[in-house]
DNA sequence: GCCGTGCGACGACTTAAGTCGTCGGAAGGC
DNA sequence: GCCTTCCGACGACTTAAGTCGTCGCACGGC
């Protein structure tokens, strides 16, 4: 793997965009680099924050666990995205667990640097508020699915979003590989993973989708979309 | 009801605390009063965002609702809070719908003068960092509770926040009036009200909790913690 | 090659969650 | 006073969600 350019990951965060060159650089001179292999712990909820992590490279996922092993997803963020920067602003402890979801590569930024930044730049305040009012907006909206939606519907949603993010448009319909285990897609639509089999497979003998090994051809995007629509016992069997 | 004076609510609010009086009179200046009937909606999801809203009085509850009528209840809004600040700092629509959860007055500040503060005083902004983080935090572990938690262990921890919060220490143990109806417990711990009423008989029937009327009375606080602490199908009947 | 392991599929079962209908008490309007 | 309406209580029922055990494939290590 080449050698990544710290910089290159703090200039993606909504954060740092605005900042100069030249700070970015000072910036990353702060910056500790840590290696952190797929499922490995960087922190666990409740331990105290003392930086930013900001993700170079792979997948982190914060979760919540269960002592019975069951996990909820609440986030799962890529090269550019920091984790649990509300921990920052509050001085709080870290409110999830995070865990690495492919090997992955994070910078640490010792908390000072970057509250003295916050404070310094309004442009860099501004960009926090956004960037938490969004992740506010996703909450939202999970709380949403978990409590008015059933697991069906859930599924569909995951699926749709999944198809418009790295789909394909083929004849037979729009194609994409499930990169993840049922195991993955439970903690993340807030279910285990043999109600996401037996989801899947109701969708397939319904004929909205087809699945082959672990590619998913979406073949009715319409009622894919139509199932998403519903909410608990509202929608009668045909 | 005595006319209430803006100035006194808006200095409740966190954002707005650290200003000057002249400051905060000004700003009430720009505020228009909107007295509101229990039950009666300010804003509805979806809904664009063109100011900020203030409870003076009362309370507003924010939430998400269902075709079949079935809600969910993110948040309950009292004197000296802003209800859905979000939306004015990302541009998007309101993310839920806010009904009076009493008689109330909300103060109506528009959006210019709002994002002109912020963008002024950066102790403003911050304020405003810490009121999104702690939203955050609490999305955060209602997620968690719908997902990870059964009805009997939300009904649990509903319970002991009200006896925390309004709870008289007798020498029959602590008790409290049960403000609510069935029907808005459940809104707020994500399920129906025939559930609540089943699971407040269970823990009657099990001598944690005793009630008269709508007075609740916690007979062994030690054990409703406990109900608090479990997960879902990890406890086993007794 | 073989073996272990992790995962998906699937069917049978259990249980929490939710639905429905009925009754009765309390509060409010008139 | 009466009547209506709202709400809680409760029991019977339905169904989604979750659990469990088994099988078999695919992949990685050796």
């Amino acid at each position: 793997m080449a050698v990544l350019d710290p910089v290159d990951a703090l200039r993606r965060v909504p954060f740092f965009a605005p900042l100069p060159e030249a700070d970015l650089r000072a910036l990353a001179r702060h910056c500790v680099v840590r290696r952190i292999a797929r499922e490995e712990i960087l922190f666990a909820e409740g331990d105290s924050c003392e930086g930013l992590y900001v993700v170079q490279s792979g997948a982190m996922k914060l979760l919540k666990m269960a002592e019975t092993g069951r996990e909820q997803i609440l986030t799962t963020e890529r090269a550019g995205s920091t984790v649990a920067e509300l921990a920052l602003f509050d001085g709080g402890s870290f409110p999830a667990t995070a865990i690495a979801a492919e090997d992955s590569t994070v910078l640490y930024l010792p908390k000072r640097e970057f509250l003295q930044l916050c404070r310094h730049d309004s442009e860099v305040a501004f960009a926090a508020i956004r960037t938490l009012a969004a992740r506010n907006r996703y909450l939202t909206s999970l709380v949403e699915e978990l409590s008015l939606k059933e697991v069906s519907h859930r599924l569909a949603r995951f699926l749709r979003d999944r198809a418009l993010a790295d789909g394909l448009r083929t004849r037979r319909g729009v194609e994409f590989p499930l990169e993840e285990t049922n195991q993955e897609i439970g903690a993340e639509i807030g279910t285990v993973r043999d109600l996401v089999s037996r989801n899947l497979r109701r969708f397939v003998d319904r004929g909205i989708i087809k699945m082959e090994r672990r590619k998913v051809i979406v073949l009715d995007m319409a009622e894919l979309e139509a199932q998403i629509a519903g909410t608990k016992r509202a929608t009668v069997e045909k």
